[in-house]
DNA sequence: AAAATATACTTTGATAATCAAACATTATCA
DNA sequence: TGATAATGTTTGATTATCAAAGTATATTTT
């Protein structure tokens, strides 16, 4: 993988891996009745369960302001709720509610189904390599 | 890779795998004078070439309408430009300008850089085998 | 302990991004 | 020719976003 090409021709494939990725995200979200915004936090919390808003917003890789409109939403929209802790009291904890926590469950599904689509044209061991790559660029590198 | 908790591992490695590179994206494009959805269609166009208003919408993932205001601002700041054909006269095909295609060389190398370093934490097998499955991902499923 | 500094979050004000639907223009089909 | 389809723009509304300023609480320094 030393070879220039080799680098030009992942690095295409990888912008439209991403977009294609983006494209369908979108569309699935769209079909639901949340805005693209509150999908995704919906995503990182049920993946990740209950988090304070920091940490969402380092999850969905924006501002706490921006965090703070989405949460507001969902909590109007009785996803999510926040908590106050005792031990800072600044910090607020998002989790999910029972409707929230069904609709990351509906939301998930999508994803699980189309990560089987893509397994499905891979064979067993195309797949668990896939696996091991992304999680060693998670690591490594994000 | 029939297994069910791969499915949901490589399910979870893929959404953290694209937040990820959401967020660098995002990153890389605030560090220019682009916005984001700017830095987008120059990405397209320079990977794809000249192309309509609606495969340039298509391939961005989103309606022709927003398309349009992309390009207008493009147009604007010079970065591209619309051209009529004679063959379709409905038709505009949008170009990078000079400085269109500087801008693109710009950031396509922050994508080279990254790619570059997600192959340095992968043996030569491994990068090869990545860009063999997202091919076939691309292909087959997008 | 008081003052200074840092942290977590919200608010504000502005701009960018987006859609759906209506519209204008040009092509194609019957 | 007239009807239908396709390409692109405009409109009106909503959502998404940031940077910077503000509020409240914690922590550190003197």
């Amino acid at each position: 993988m030393n070879h220039i090409n080799h680098i030009e021709e992942l690095t295409d494939e990888l912008i439209l891996f991403f977009n294609s990725f983006s494209s369908w995200e979108n569309s699935v979200i769209r079909s639901s009745d949340l805005s693209v915004s509150e999908a995704h936090a919906i995503e990182a919390l049920g993946q990740h369960g209950t988090m304070n808003m920091k940490s969402l917003a380092g999850k969905l890789g924006v501002t706490t302001g921006t965090t703070t409109v989405t949460v507001d939403r969902l909590e109007s929209k009785k996803y999510a709720r926040r908590t106050s802790t005792k031990k800072d009291r600044r910090v607020n904890l998002i989790s999910l509610t029972e409707k929230g926590e069904k609709a990351f469950a509906e939301h998930h599904r999508f994803h699980l189904d189309l990560t089987e689509q893509m397994c499905a044209c891979l064979s067993k061991e195309e797949a668990m390599q896939l696996l091991e790559t992304i999680k060693k660029i998670n690591r490594e590198i994000f």
